[in-house]
DNA sequence: ATACCTGCAAATGTTTTGCGACTAA
DNA sequence: TTAGTCGCAAAACATTTGCAGGTAT
Protein backbone atom coordinates (compact mmCIF):
# COMPACT_ATOMS: atom_id res chain seq x y z
CA UNK A 1 0.00 0.00 0.00
CA UNK A 2 0.89 3.79 -0.73
CA UNK A 3 1.94 5.95 2.15
CA UNK A 4 -1.11 8.03 0.99
CA UNK A 5 -3.36 5.45 1.10
CA UNK A 6 -2.02 4.56 4.29
CA UNK A 7 -2.96 7.84 5.39
CA UNK A 8 -6.09 8.11 3.39
CA UNK A 9 -7.59 4.77 5.40
CA UNK A 10 -6.37 6.08 8.58
CA UNK A 11 -8.12 9.33 8.29
CA UNK A 12 -11.48 7.23 7.56
CA UNK A 13 -11.21 4.90 9.92
CA UNK A 14 -11.12 7.28 12.48
CA UNK A 15 -13.49 9.72 10.93
CA UNK A 16 -11.44 12.53 10.73
CA UNK A 17 -11.16 14.57 7.46
CA UNK A 18 -8.74 15.06 4.16
CA UNK A 19 -7.46 18.34 3.97
CA UNK A 20 -4.55 19.76 1.58
CA UNK A 21 -2.16 20.43 4.31
CA UNK A 22 -1.81 16.91 4.82
CA UNK A 23 -1.11 16.02 1.82
CA UNK A 24 1.29 18.66 1.28
CA UNK A 25 2.88 17.97 4.75
CA UNK A 26 3.24 13.95 3.78
CA UNK A 27 4.64 14.68 0.42
CA UNK A 28 7.44 16.85 1.63
CA UNK A 29 7.81 14.30 4.33
CA UNK A 30 8.36 11.45 2.06
CA UNK A 31 10.52 13.83 -0.06
CA UNK A 32 12.89 14.00 2.52
CA UNK A 33 14.69 10.93 3.16
CA UNK A 34 16.38 11.66 6.45
CA UNK A 35 16.11 12.26 9.79
CA UNK A 36 14.30 15.20 10.73
CA UNK A 37 13.25 17.98 13.19
CA UNK A 38 9.58 19.47 13.15
CA UNK A 39 11.43 22.90 12.42
CA UNK A 40 13.18 21.07 9.96
CA UNK A 41 10.26 20.19 8.35
CA UNK A 42 8.31 22.81 8.81
CA UNK A 43 10.68 25.55 6.68
CA UNK A 44 10.83 22.40 3.51
CA UNK A 45 7.04 22.79 4.02
CA UNK A 46 6.94 26.42 3.87
CA UNK A 47 8.63 26.87 0.70
CA UNK A 48 6.27 24.58 -1.44
CA UNK A 49 3.22 25.72 0.63
CA UNK A 50 4.06 29.35 2.60
CA UNK A 51 0.83 29.46 4.03
CA UNK A 52 0.94 26.39 6.41
CA UNK A 53 1.70 27.00 10.20
CA UNK A 54 4.09 25.58 12.95
CA UNK A 55 1.28 23.66 14.67
CA UNK A 56 0.02 22.32 11.43
CA UNK A 57 3.18 20.60 10.86
CA UNK A 58 3.47 19.46 14.50
CA UNK A 59 0.12 18.02 15.09
CA UNK A 60 0.41 16.30 11.79
CA UNK A 61 3.63 14.84 12.49
CA UNK A 62 1.52 12.91 15.72
CA UNK A 63 -1.10 11.74 13.86
CA UNK A 64 1.50 9.99 11.15
CA UNK A 65 2.80 8.90 13.95
CA UNK A 66 -0.30 7.29 15.16
CA UNK A 67 -0.70 5.99 11.67
CA UNK A 68 2.59 4.36 11.40
CA UNK A 69 3.93 6.72 8.77
CA UNK A 70 6.85 8.07 11.20
CA UNK A 71 8.70 7.55 14.25
CA UNK A 72 10.07 9.94 16.76
CA UNK A 73 13.83 9.52 18.06
CA UNK A 74 15.25 11.26 20.64
CA UNK A 75 18.93 11.30 20.42
CA UNK A 76 21.73 12.20 22.34
CA UNK A 77 22.15 15.63 21.71
CA UNK A 78 18.78 16.07 23.00
CA UNK A 79 16.89 16.45 19.59
CA UNK A 80 13.76 15.11 18.60
CA UNK A 81 13.74 13.69 14.86
CA UNK A 82 11.27 11.87 12.77
CA UNK A 83 12.26 9.34 10.29
CA UNK A 84 9.98 7.24 8.08
CA UNK A 85 8.73 4.12 9.49
CA UNK A 86 5.95 2.81 7.01
CA UNK A 87 7.72 0.16 5.23
CA UNK A 88 10.58 0.43 6.95
CA UNK A 89 11.69 -2.48 9.35
CA UNK A 90 13.56 -1.71 12.54
CA UNK A 91 17.12 -0.73 11.93
CA UNK A 92 19.60 0.75 14.47
CA UNK A 93 21.79 4.03 13.59
CA UNK A 94 25.17 4.76 13.14
CA UNK A 95 25.90 8.10 12.99
CA UNK A 96 29.14 10.32 12.62
CA UNK A 97 29.59 12.88 14.69
CA UNK A 98 31.88 15.09 12.21
CA UNK A 99 29.50 15.26 9.24
CA UNK A 100 25.92 14.23 11.02
CA UNK A 101 25.51 11.60 8.02
CA UNK A 102 22.88 8.84 9.27
CA UNK A 103 22.67 5.10 8.39
CA UNK A 104 20.11 2.70 8.92
CA UNK A 105 21.63 -0.67 9.63
CA UNK A 106 20.71 -3.92 11.24
CA UNK A 107 22.64 -6.72 12.73
CA UNK A 108 20.57 -10.21 12.75
CA UNK A 109 22.91 -11.44 15.70
CA UNK A 110 23.58 -8.86 17.57
CA UNK A 111 19.39 -8.57 17.70
CA UNK A 112 19.50 -12.46 18.69
CA UNK A 113 21.78 -11.65 21.48
CA UNK A 114 19.65 -8.37 23.17
CA UNK A 115 16.86 -11.00 23.91
CA UNK A 116 19.22 -13.33 25.03
CA UNK A 117 20.41 -10.96 27.56
CA UNK A 118 16.86 -9.32 28.42
CA UNK A 119 15.92 -13.00 28.95
CA UNK A 120 18.91 -13.14 31.70
CA UNK A 121 16.90 -10.47 33.66
CA UNK A 122 13.61 -11.94 33.52
CA UNK A 123 12.65 -8.93 31.35
CA UNK A 124 10.18 -9.33 27.72
CA UNK A 125 12.01 -7.28 25.12
CA UNK A 126 9.51 -4.74 24.03
CA UNK A 127 11.48 -2.71 21.83
CA UNK A 128 15.31 -1.36 22.04
CA UNK A 129 17.01 1.72 20.70
CA UNK A 130 20.54 1.52 19.09
CA UNK A 131 22.46 4.54 18.24
CA UNK A 132 26.18 3.97 17.37
CA UNK A 133 28.42 6.74 17.17
CA UNK A 134 32.03 7.27 15.09
CA UNK A 135 33.22 9.08 12.53
CA UNK A 136 32.91 8.21 8.81
CA UNK A 137 35.40 7.15 6.24
CA UNK A 138 35.03 10.61 4.06
CA UNK A 139 35.63 12.42 7.61
CA UNK A 140 38.77 10.39 8.64
CA UNK A 141 40.24 11.09 5.76
CA UNK A 142 39.35 15.20 6.35
CA UNK A 143 40.70 14.79 9.38
CA UNK A 144 44.11 12.81 8.76
CA UNK A 145 45.07 15.38 6.19
CA UNK A 146 44.25 18.24 8.29
CA UNK A 147 46.27 16.11 10.87
CA UNK A 148 49.39 15.90 8.57
CA UNK A 149 49.46 19.49 7.48
CA UNK A 150 49.28 20.54 10.98
CA UNK A 151 51.53 17.63 12.62
CA UNK A 152 48.66 17.41 15.18
CA UNK A 153 47.33 14.04 15.29
CA UNK A 154 43.14 14.99 16.05
CA UNK A 155 41.85 11.29 16.58
CA UNK A 156 43.02 9.02 19.53
CA UNK A 157 43.05 4.90 18.21
CA UNK A 158 40.48 4.60 20.64
CA UNK A 159 37.68 6.81 20.98
CA UNK A 160 35.81 7.53 24.36
CA UNK A 161 33.68 4.85 25.86
CA UNK A 162 30.22 5.71 26.71
CA UNK A 163 29.62 5.76 30.22
CA UNK B 1 40.53 7.90 43.92
CA UNK B 2 37.52 9.02 46.05
CA UNK B 3 34.46 11.24 43.95
CA UNK B 4 34.90 13.77 46.44
CA UNK B 5 38.61 14.25 45.28
CA UNK B 6 38.15 13.71 41.75
CA UNK B 7 35.89 16.77 42.30
CA UNK B 8 39.04 18.71 44.20
CA UNK B 9 41.54 18.10 42.13
CA UNK B 10 39.20 19.26 38.71
CA UNK B 11 38.37 22.47 40.62
CA UNK B 12 41.84 23.40 41.55
CA UNK B 13 42.88 22.21 38.38
CA UNK B 14 40.97 24.97 36.29
CA UNK B 15 41.35 27.29 39.25
CA UNK B 16 37.79 27.17 40.59
CA UNK B 17 36.60 27.24 43.79
CA UNK B 18 35.48 25.25 46.36
CA UNK B 19 31.99 25.73 47.55
CA UNK B 20 29.20 24.01 50.59
CA UNK B 21 26.47 23.73 48.06
CA UNK B 22 28.96 21.91 45.46
CA UNK B 23 29.80 19.18 48.02
CA UNK B 24 26.49 19.21 49.24
CA UNK B 25 25.18 18.34 45.95
CA UNK B 26 27.47 15.71 44.93
CA UNK B 27 26.96 14.21 48.50
CA UNK B 28 23.32 13.68 47.87
CA UNK B 29 24.12 12.89 44.11
CA UNK B 30 26.06 10.32 45.36
CA UNK B 31 23.97 8.97 47.76
CA UNK B 32 20.96 8.17 45.30
CA UNK B 33 21.80 5.23 43.06
CA UNK B 34 19.66 6.14 40.22
CA UNK B 35 19.73 7.67 37.19
CA UNK B 36 17.77 11.10 38.12
CA UNK B 37 16.52 14.22 36.58
CA UNK B 38 17.78 17.47 37.62
CA UNK B 39 14.28 18.29 39.05
CA UNK B 40 14.85 14.85 41.02
CA UNK B 41 18.07 15.52 42.50
CA UNK B 42 16.77 19.35 43.30
CA UNK B 43 14.14 18.58 45.26
CA UNK B 44 16.34 16.14 47.13
CA UNK B 45 18.83 18.31 47.40
CA UNK B 46 16.72 20.88 49.23
CA UNK B 47 15.56 18.59 51.90
CA UNK B 48 18.71 18.42 53.40
CA UNK B 49 19.88 21.61 51.83
CA UNK B 50 17.07 24.16 51.96
CA UNK B 51 18.55 27.18 49.98
CA UNK B 52 20.19 25.62 47.34
CA UNK B 53 18.63 26.84 44.19
CA UNK B 54 17.89 24.76 41.22
CA UNK B 55 20.51 27.09 38.87
CA UNK B 56 22.77 25.67 41.08
CA UNK B 57 22.02 22.25 41.00
CA UNK B 58 22.24 22.35 37.25
CA UNK B 59 25.78 24.02 36.69
CA UNK B 60 26.71 21.77 39.34
CA UNK B 61 25.62 18.86 37.76
CA UNK B 62 27.16 20.19 34.13
CA UNK B 63 30.28 20.85 36.16
CA UNK B 64 30.26 16.92 37.04
CA UNK B 65 29.63 15.51 34.17
CA UNK B 66 32.91 18.09 32.67
CA UNK B 67 35.09 16.25 35.29
CA UNK B 68 34.00 12.79 34.74
CA UNK B 69 31.47 12.38 37.56
CA UNK B 70 28.40 12.18 35.80
CA UNK B 71 26.87 12.03 32.46
CA UNK B 72 23.64 12.98 30.20
CA UNK B 73 21.61 10.65 29.14
CA UNK B 74 18.43 11.03 26.85
CA UNK B 75 15.09 8.60 27.13
CA UNK B 76 12.63 7.90 24.86
CA UNK B 77 10.41 9.74 26.65
CA UNK B 78 12.06 12.44 26.48
CA UNK B 79 13.80 12.92 29.49
CA UNK B 80 17.03 14.08 30.30
CA UNK B 81 19.03 11.87 33.36
CA UNK B 82 22.19 11.76 35.31
CA UNK B 83 23.89 9.04 36.30
CA UNK B 84 27.13 8.11 37.94
CA UNK B 85 29.71 7.95 36.16
CA UNK B 86 32.92 7.68 37.85
CA UNK B 87 34.35 4.16 38.31
CA UNK B 88 31.27 2.69 36.86
CA UNK B 89 32.72 1.35 33.57
CA UNK B 90 30.53 1.24 30.12
CA UNK B 91 26.83 -0.41 29.83
CA UNK B 92 23.89 -0.27 28.43
CA UNK B 93 20.30 -0.10 29.76
CA UNK B 94 17.08 -2.35 30.75
CA UNK B 95 14.11 -0.46 31.10
CA UNK B 96 10.91 -1.76 32.22
CA UNK B 97 8.33 -0.26 30.01
CA UNK B 98 5.56 -0.62 33.63
CA UNK B 99 7.43 0.32 36.78
CA UNK B 100 10.06 2.24 35.47
CA UNK B 101 12.74 -0.18 36.71
CA UNK B 102 16.47 -0.22 35.35
CA UNK B 103 19.04 -2.15 35.38
CA UNK B 104 23.07 -1.75 33.98
CA UNK B 105 23.64 -4.55 31.76
CA UNK B 106 27.00 -5.31 29.85
CA UNK B 107 26.98 -8.24 26.79
CA UNK B 108 30.55 -8.23 25.88
CA UNK B 109 29.58 -10.30 22.71
CA UNK B 110 26.92 -7.76 21.33
CA UNK B 111 30.07 -5.21 22.41
CA UNK B 112 32.50 -7.21 19.96
CA UNK B 113 29.16 -7.23 16.86
CA UNK B 114 28.68 -3.44 17.21
CA UNK B 115 32.52 -2.72 16.59
CA UNK B 116 32.20 -5.67 13.63
CA UNK B 117 28.75 -3.90 12.12
CA UNK B 118 30.87 -0.23 12.32
CA UNK B 119 33.88 -1.57 11.07
CA UNK B 120 31.34 -2.81 7.89
CA UNK B 121 30.19 0.70 7.12
CA UNK B 122 34.03 2.00 7.47
CA UNK B 123 33.27 3.70 10.48
CA UNK B 124 35.50 4.51 13.86
CA UNK B 125 33.24 3.71 16.63
CA UNK B 126 33.79 6.34 19.61
CA UNK B 127 30.84 5.24 21.60
CA UNK B 128 27.47 4.01 21.44
CA UNK B 129 23.92 3.66 23.28
CA UNK B 130 21.53 1.23 23.53
CA UNK B 131 18.83 0.95 25.92
CA UNK B 132 16.49 -2.30 25.46
CA UNK B 133 12.70 -1.72 26.39
CA UNK B 134 10.48 -4.50 28.22
CA UNK B 135 8.35 -5.71 31.01
CA UNK B 136 10.33 -6.59 34.05
CA UNK B 137 8.84 -10.06 35.64
CA UNK B 138 7.31 -8.76 38.34
CA UNK B 139 5.60 -6.72 36.52
CA UNK B 140 3.99 -9.35 34.34
CA UNK B 141 2.77 -11.11 37.47
CA UNK B 142 0.89 -8.44 38.18
CA UNK B 143 -0.44 -7.91 34.75
CA UNK B 144 -1.10 -11.55 34.44
CA UNK B 145 -2.54 -11.55 37.86
CA UNK B 146 -4.95 -8.52 36.60
CA UNK B 147 -5.56 -10.57 32.92
CA UNK B 148 -6.94 -13.14 34.80
CA UNK B 149 -9.41 -11.19 37.03
CA UNK B 150 -10.84 -9.33 34.28
CA UNK B 151 -10.80 -11.91 31.48
CA UNK B 152 -8.50 -9.22 29.20
CA UNK B 153 -5.22 -10.69 28.00
CA UNK B 154 -2.81 -7.34 28.45
CA UNK B 155 0.69 -8.31 27.01
CA UNK B 156 1.26 -9.75 23.75
CA UNK B 157 3.06 -12.66 23.05
CA UNK B 158 5.58 -10.71 21.00
CA UNK B 159 5.68 -6.94 21.85
CA UNK B 160 6.29 -4.35 18.89
CA UNK B 161 9.59 -3.59 17.01
CA UNK B 162 11.36 -0.45 17.62
CA UNK B 163 11.30 1.63 13.62
C1' DA C 1 -25.30 22.35 9.61
C1' DT C 2 -21.90 19.86 12.02
C1' DA C 3 -17.65 18.80 13.55
C1' DC C 4 -13.13 18.72 12.15
C1' DC C 5 -8.98 21.41 10.76
C1' DT C 6 -6.02 25.48 10.44
C1' DG C 7 -3.15 29.39 11.70
C1' DC C 8 -2.21 32.42 15.10
C1' DA C 9 -1.04 33.56 19.56
C1' DA C 10 -0.58 32.37 23.96
C1' DA C 11 0.36 28.78 27.59
C1' DT C 12 3.35 25.37 29.25
C1' DG C 13 7.53 23.14 30.27
C1' DT C 14 12.44 22.90 30.27
C1' DT C 15 17.04 24.56 29.83
C1' DT C 16 20.14 28.64 30.11
C1' DT C 17 21.78 33.11 31.34
C1' DG C 18 22.33 38.04 33.54
C1' DC C 19 22.97 40.17 37.63
C1' DG C 20 23.72 41.99 42.24
C1' DA C 21 25.02 40.04 46.56
C1' DC C 22 28.09 36.76 48.69
C1' DT C 23 32.28 34.10 49.63
C1' DA C 24 36.73 31.52 49.07
C1' DA C 25 41.35 32.47 48.52
C1' DT D 1 40.79 42.78 47.05
C1' DT D 2 39.69 39.85 43.34
C1' DA D 3 37.26 36.71 40.82
C1' DG D 4 34.45 32.78 41.13
C1' DT D 5 29.80 31.28 42.99
C1' DC D 6 25.02 31.62 44.51
C1' DG D 7 20.03 32.38 44.32
C1' DC D 8 16.70 34.73 42.05
C1' DA D 9 14.32 36.17 38.19
C1' DA D 10 14.04 36.53 33.62
C1' DA D 11 15.41 34.96 28.95
C1' DA D 12 15.62 31.67 25.53
C1' DC D 13 13.87 27.49 23.50
C1' DA D 14 10.88 23.84 22.49
C1' DT D 15 6.48 21.72 22.88
C1' DT D 16 1.56 21.94 23.42
C1' DT D 17 -3.07 24.00 23.54
C1' DG D 18 -7.24 27.47 23.11
C1' DC D 19 -9.73 29.82 20.04
C1' DA D 20 -12.06 32.10 16.13
C1' DG D 21 -12.55 31.49 11.48
C1' DG D 22 -12.33 28.22 7.49
C1' DT D 23 -13.45 23.73 5.32
C1' DA D 24 -14.77 18.85 4.25
C1' DT D 25 -18.62 16.02 4.48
Amino acid sequence: MKETAVLERFIEGKGLRHSKPREQILSVFLSIEQHITIDELWAAVRKKHPGIGYATVYRTLKLFAECGLCSEINFEDGTTRYEHSYGHSHHDHLICTSCGKFFEVVDSEIEKLQERLVKRYGFQLQYHRMNLYGTCRNCRVGIDRRAARTGVPVHSGKGRAAS
